[in-house]
DNA sequence: AACATTCCCGAGCAAAACTGTCAATTAAAG
DNA sequence: CTTTAATTGACAGTTTTGCTCGGGAATGTT
C-alpha cells in the first residue's frame, strides 16, 4: 500500500516550485540538487506534470518551470493522477478486471469506500497548505533569507 | 496505491471461513475452488494467518482451517498487517529510511496522517460485518442452504 | 553567429516485488 | 496403513519500479 517515489518526488517537487520568491521559473536541476532527486528522472516527471496543466515551462537559460494555478488551487490527488499513480487500491474498483468470479465480489465495497477516503483526504490538501506548513517549520530555525531555504 | 493480491485474496478467504455453516474447519482447497485462488499460493498466505494468530488449523481427514477468534473481533487491518503488507503509503513513516536528506520532509506529517486515516477505516471493519454484507445480498437471490452458497 | 542553458522525448535496462509453482514432509482420521 | 490435508522451503516467471542514456529543440546571452 506504498505511493510509488514518483508520487511522492512530485509533491515534494511542486513544494519547491511555490517555495520560490518572486514566482520565477524553476530549473529541475535546482529541485534535483535541492531534494536529492536523479535530474532525468524529474525531467519524466514534469512532462507529465506539465501535459495535466499543473505546471507551465519555460525555456531557455533563466528557464525552468513555474506553478500553472495558484498553488491554493493544486491538491495532492491530482498531482498523483498526473504522474500516473492509482488511488484505487483494488483494480476491480476501477473496473479494469472483474472483481471475482461472476458475482460481486464481498470486499468490492471497501475497497471502494477506501479508495473514496484516500481520494477525499489527498484532495483536502493543497500545495499552498503544504508550503504554509514547510515556512511555519523554518521559523525559528536556522534559516537563509536569500534562497528561502535551510542553510 | 494497490493493495496485493495477498491482501485482496487473505480478506476473502477469511470471509469464506466465517460464512462456513457450525464453524467446522474449512481446506484449503475448497476455498481454492470457491474463489478460484491458486491452493499452493493460498498454503502461504494461511501459514501467515495462522503465525498471527488469526486462524487455527486442524490437520487431517474433515480438517482445514477455522477463526481463531470471534468474527466480529477480527478486523481488516489485522489481516493486511498479517500477510505482511504495509499500511504505510511512504517508507519514511516506518523509519525505515530517513525521510528525505537530514531534515524532516516537508510531506512526511501528510504522509502519516494518511497512513492513520487508512488504517483507522480498515480497522473500523470486522470480518464479521463483511459477511453480514455477504448474507443480506444473497437473500432473494438464488441461495443453496445447504452450503451457505451461490448453486 | 556561436554558444550556453534549459526543456523535451524515446528507448532501454537492472533490480525488486509480485504472484505464483513444485517437491517433500508431517500429522491425524478411519 | 492408506488417505486427507496442513507445513515448509526453495525456486521461477512476469510485471513494475526507478532509474540511465542519448540525442534533440527552444531560447536567451555575447
Amino acid at each position: 500500500m506504498r505511493l510509488s517515489t514518483k508520487a511522492l518526488y512530485a509533491v515534494r517537487a511542486m513544494v519547491c516550485l511555490n517555495l520560490q520568491k518572486g514566482g520565477e521559473p524553476v530549473s529541475i536541476r535546482e529541485i534535483s540538487a535541492r531534494e536529492r532527486i536523479s535530474l532525468t528522472y524529474l525531467e519524466q516527471l514534469f512532462a507529465k506534470l506539465r501535459r495535466s496543466d499543473l505546471v507551465r515551462s519555460v525555456r531557455g537559460p533563466g528557464g525552468g518551470y513555474v506553478l500553472a494555478r495558484p498553488a491554493a488551487e493544486i491538491a495532492l490527488d491530482a498531482i498523483i493522477d498526473s504522474v500516473e499513480e492509482t488511488l484505487a487500491p483494488a483494480s476491480c474498483v476501477e473496473q479494469k478486471e472483474p472483481c471475482c468470479h461472476g458475482e460481486q465480489c464481498v470486499t468490492h465495497q471497501v475497497w471502494l469506500e477506501l479508495g473514496e477516503r484516500i481520494r477525499d483526504f489527498l484532495a483536502s490538501i493543497s500545495i499552498e497548505d503544504l508550503s504554509r506548513d514547510a515556512l511555519e517549520r523554518r521559523r525559528g530555525d536556522l534559516l537563509n533569507p536569500e534562497t528561502g531555504e535551510l542553510s
